[in-house]
DNA sequence: AATGTAATTGCAACCAGTTGCAGGTAGAGG
DNA sequence: CCTCTACCTGCAACTGGTTGCAATTACATT
């Protein structure tokens, strides 16, 4: 828990209990890297603290991707992923509909439609982890000589 | 059917069959304005053609969705939206994260998000109907005094 | 019009994720 | 340290969506 110390005080001041449960959810997220579906997440808690029920991982990643903690994305993979937000590691992916190449797209772009729309409308929009889905350039390729 | 022709080509084409479900999902989404869930879609082609499996009516869209002819979105309800694609009607949502409200946002900020991102890596998004959440501006107030 | 076949369907079983509830626990206040 | 209560948990039942399979059907070919 050592390392968590900021997250915990985070979590207290804005109102939750720091149970057993969420505190191994919380570890597992942090000292991972990359995305993880609820199932893996759950199965590398049960590991070390065998009585926690699916439900409660879902509820608490709720929680933590209502406090901006952790990313949820739709990878188009059938289950969603969860990812613990690095500030210097933001990252989106371009996912080919046709082969499910997952390619990284760059965070500038997406800051600056961020920055765009809260400066015409005001509506501050999250934009910690996005999936974008269409066609690689080979798929295009591909389909214009089919 | 009438009005269907040009659509039900389009399918033929790229090698799909038209059975009388897919002409009744059709036209369900092509006279509806707005977005439907599943169920909805379901629901209404039955009242006509009670003989129908909600799978079918499952990978129908999914067919349609391939050939982009429906746009698919996530509005953070707990069930997806479908919706068929009109070129003039293209938009997108910002969802506050708080309070649920949602806004429209006009296409011209994703379409050019779009056009750099195939400039810039080749890659061609498809940009039919997004769904962004974030804090609309009331919400960010009301964090802020409190 | 009859034939062949690959795509499509309905069904039932299944998987991911959510929810209501009764009992349990963190942690604030005394 | 004890008490109290709002929050949290596990359970079980449920909803939305997917998949494997055997039977069926659109439609290209003859």
């Amino acid at each position: 828990m050592s390392c968590e110390t900021e997250t915990v005080e985070v979590l207290r001041e804005a109102g939750h209990k720091l149970t057993p449960q969420r505190l191994m959810i919380l570890s597992a997220l942090r000292h991972a890297e990359g995305h993880y579906t609820a199932t893996e997440i759950y199965d590398q808690v049960r590991a070390e603290y065998p009585y926690v029920d699916i439900s409660t991982v879902y509820r608490t990643l709720g929680v933590l991707k209502e406090m901006r903690l952790v990313s949820e994305t739709n990878m188009g993979t059938g289950d969603t992923t969860y990812e613990w937000v690095r500030e210097h590691r933001r990252h989106h992916h371009l996912i080919c509909r046709d082969c499910d190449t997952v390619a990284s797209l760059d965070h500038q772009y997406l800051e600056d439609l961020g920055a765009e729309i809260l400066a015409e409308s005001g509506f501050k929009p999250d934009i910690d982890h996005f999936a974008i889905f269409g066609l690689c350039a080979a798929c295009q390729e591909r389909s214009r000589t089919a």
